[in-house]
DNA sequence: TCAAAAGTGTTCTATCTACACCCATGT
DNA sequence: ACATGGGTGTAGATAGAACACTTTTGA
């Protein structure tokens, strides 16, 4: 391989809302370089197709889920000292019901919370920082909590997913007038019983496309 | 070249305001591809040094200017039809006096206001609004215009220099009081005088390095 | 004394924050 | 009737927007 001509890869940071923490998916390296520890999945870029159809192909295949939120996050350098190499990465956003993950016995994917994450290899614990830290902010002024959330939802559902990013408590009554100020959820109509208790109305999001306030 | 192995590119929008306007720094490409047509200017990653340290080469070659504001901002491929390829675009803010443009015949860069841009090679004109959008975001909430002013400045030139990007009127005296309160700036007790009216208090930037508020 | 830009405060409005009680349901 | 989470409103503080006159200087 000429210094000319480096590897390209293509890697996501894939993350959901599980338990109300929030998790990103790792797999496990069982081959050099940095073997037998946790990193980002990814997957070479073939030069042919469109950078994020190989971000694509690459979330397809470790969760099966096709066509939710995929964003072009930083591209990184010398992430491997053997050789010249880039890795563009990419950040999802998948509801964890929607995800079939891969069952082999080596790089096998798991999710992580982003909480307590052991060091992983490639410098990859600032990517899912950044990642963070990007939803986080675009949960303010944009509709992407879509991409965590199913079809239907409770308010709970989705104070959960934002506190869960943004690792804040949020007052629920705040929270509930700024989210229909925002305009981005509607009522369904319908209600959910989950217990001894008043059912709560379900919402969903008026536009499942990205949208900017 | 194996499709495996595309070509790297460091391209970078840099970015400056002179008499008032925003105006980026292009090239005009005396060969192919895209013969004959204004872009941003690049240069080929060897493989070897830091991605931004490409980026920066490229900076000084074309301005020498060293050491401002430059910040990574998307990966694009497929600008080349021709072959695999991969531009990694950065964005720089200069202080347009600090810069001595290169004179070559060919290839010869040249300021062009960002309002008026003629069609540009490799979709360049996407990543120039880009490269505004983000500028104009980061405005806000930090203090990366000095990169755009130099050490010391009056607040009509600051006020300016924010117009110029934002491409809308400020109000003098809310910007007065916005800027103070974010306390980016602080006067240097000098002044300056431009004709026959009072004089101006000079200011400067409290740090010259990032800063988030 | 005039022209030209620098400098300065107040009022109003909208938004954000803090905060506590009643409601609907199952057991 | 009680336990559990669902649902709601108000008051105070803060930040942003609108807006016009006085000051300093050189000619």
């Amino acid at each position: 391989m000429s210094p000319d001509s480096p590897v390209v890869a293509a890697i996501v940071v894939i993350l959901a809302v599980r338990e109300g923490k929030l998790h990103v998916l790792l797999v496990h390296r069982s081959g050099p370089p940095e073997e037998d520890r946790w990193a980002l999945p990814g997957g070479r870029w073939n030069g042919v197709e469109d950078l994020e159809a190989a971000a694509t192909r690459v979330l397809e295949r470790e969760t099966g889920v096709t066509n939710l939120y995929l964003e072009q996050l930083f591209t990184a350098d010398s992430l491997d000292a053997s050789a010249p190499s880039l890795a563009v990465a990419y950040f999802a956003l998948v509801e964890p019901s929607t995800v079939r993950l891969r069952k082999e016995e080596s790089w096998r994917p798991q999710w992580h919370a982003v909480d307590s994450l052991p060091d992983l290899a490639f410098r990859n614990n600032e990517l899912i920082d950044q990642a963070v830290a990007r939803v986080g902010a675009k949960l303010e002024y944009t509709n992407i909590a879509y991409g965590l959330l199913p079809e239907q939802f409770t308010f709970r559902d989705l104070h959960e997913t934002y506190e869960a990013i943004l690792r804040k408590p949020l007052d629920r009554r705040n929270f509930r007038k700024r989210m229909l100020s925002m305009g981005i959820i509607e009522a369904t109509g319908g209600t959910r019983r989950e217990g001894a208790h008043r059912p709560a109305k379900l919402y969903r999001f008026t536009s499942r496309e990205p949208v900017f306030l």
